[in-house]
RNA sequence: GGAGUGAGUCGGGCGGUCGCUGGUGACUUCGGUUGCUGGAGGAAAGUCCGGGCUCCACAGGAGACGGUGGUGGGUAACGCCCACCGUUCGUGAGAAUAGGGAAAGUGCAGCAGAGAACAGACCGCCGAUGGCCCCGGCAUGAAAGUGUCGGGGCACAGGUAAGGGUGAAACGGUGCGGUAAGAGCGCACCAGCGGAAUGGGUGACCAUGCCGGCUUGGUAAACCCCACCGGGAGCAAGAUCAAGCAGAGAGAAGCGGCUUGCCGCACGGUUUUUCCGAACCGUCCGACUCUCGGGUCGAUCGCGUCGAGGGGACUGGCAACAGUCCUCCCAGAGAAAUGACCGUCCACGACAAAACCCGGCUUACAGACUCACUCCGUUU
RNA sequence: AGCCCGGUGGUGUAACGGUAGCACAACGGAUUUUGAUUCCGUCAGUUUGGGUUCAAAUCCCGGCCGGGCUA
């Protein structure tokens, strides 16, 4: 990713997902997670200088409308939060079982909890600020 | 105006900002950037049926197993749809209907009840006939008695399914005759069953009268019989490419002989060494290279411009639907795109999101609207 | 996404179409100084809505819930 782009502060490219089943494998294997009332996050260290997030959604929040709108909700938090999430990391977000999830709720504890994981891991780490 | 029945349509709108994604054009440092444009449903759901498509299997027939079950149409096909018939429900518009066969065969019916399937006598009724008892007459006899006729009684044999009560169901109903009492025992009418006939209908079936024996029950979503249908699996099907790993063959650097572990030659390495030559070791495995077929991760196709497609008009048909012409291209992801925020309007927004594609069924659903019809009330 | 199973008291399980049993648990009582054990009794159920049948946990058709397999 060392190319440059005049790519869009709030953009949120495939390149920012974890696509392969192999990547999430990795993530929970590294068991350094975080997590609050509405979220529950895994997250590891990746080589790639740029941060990517997966989603699980259980069955337990409800038919495919209801996850679907927790999944939206939770790419739209980290979409319009990336400038204050950590850099270089895998994050696999597990949201919680709640009646209304609503977006602000996901963007704050997105960021308090990927700081977290962040803080913890001894490996060097850059930070935006 | 109120109550209702049936069929159908829609299911938040508008503007702005930030994002995601397919197609296409331009630019590009080949990473992308940017213009235009498309972007969930009537059920996308449940996965209950039917097809297309793909792979596997496959001579034909019968049987087994499973499914369907009024009739006639529609359809690629269906367990779906339309029209009609029968039955049941509703004042009605209408609704529901797995609705073939029980006089092919087998089975089942608890409890209650007297009796439960070619049934049955508990109470009741009768007791004509037979039996027993009493009284009287006659005959016979010396008498006891016996026989016979008449009258009365008992309810013993027995007769009786009209009445009671049980049950989901009790072997037709009403009336007259009949009888000891009764009974389809006889007759009339009614209901039901069977038969053939006439008329209508493609048909299911309907209508009409006639004849029959007087009655032959229920259950097949019990086994079964009859008719018709059905090969199996499913896009995680399947096809192509193919890291890694494993396999086979060949090569580099081995062949020959026989006494089968030795000899001969060839080659490679080490030592001695300028070279030749000599001595020793090796030419076994492994590694490496090439080829081959299979194939995991992954990638591409399948996969969405072309379909049993959508819209409109006309024609045929009661309709489902079919035909002709014109017109449109209308989601295509792959940890999975439609969202977030702001403003504004209103009946303040239900149930719910494609994953190979279609036709149905079923289930969920805030509300809004359209058309046709029925009943009740009012006015004229 | 496709395919395939199952559902009986709180739990685990029985029941040819004919009164839903059994064990453990819970509760009450007796025995015991108290508790345990033992004995007696009580409570509580066919996942749900229809249909067939005189009668359905059972047969048939939908819904709901739970589980499994296929990369």
């Amino acid at each position: 990713m060392a190319s440059s782009q005049p790519e869009s502060e709030f953009s949120f490219p495939s390149a920012c997902r974890i696509r392969s089943g192999s990547d999430f494998d990795r993530v929970y294997a590294e068991k350094q997670r975080a997590g609050d009332d509405v979220l529950l996050i895994f997250g590891m260290p990746n080589q790639l200088g740029i941060s990517r997030i997966g989603l699980s959604v259980s069955k337990k929040h409800g038919n495919a409308v209801q996850r679907n709108r927790r999944k939206r909700l939770l790419r739209e938090a980290f979409r319009l939060s990336r400038k204050q999430i950590p850099l270089g990391f895998d994050f696999v977000l597990i949201p919680r079982v709640v009646e209304t999830p609503t977006l602000k709720g996901y963007r704050s504890s997105l960021i308090r909890l990927t700081k977290k994981i962040a803080r913890r891991q001894s490996a060097p780490i850059k930070k935006v600020d």
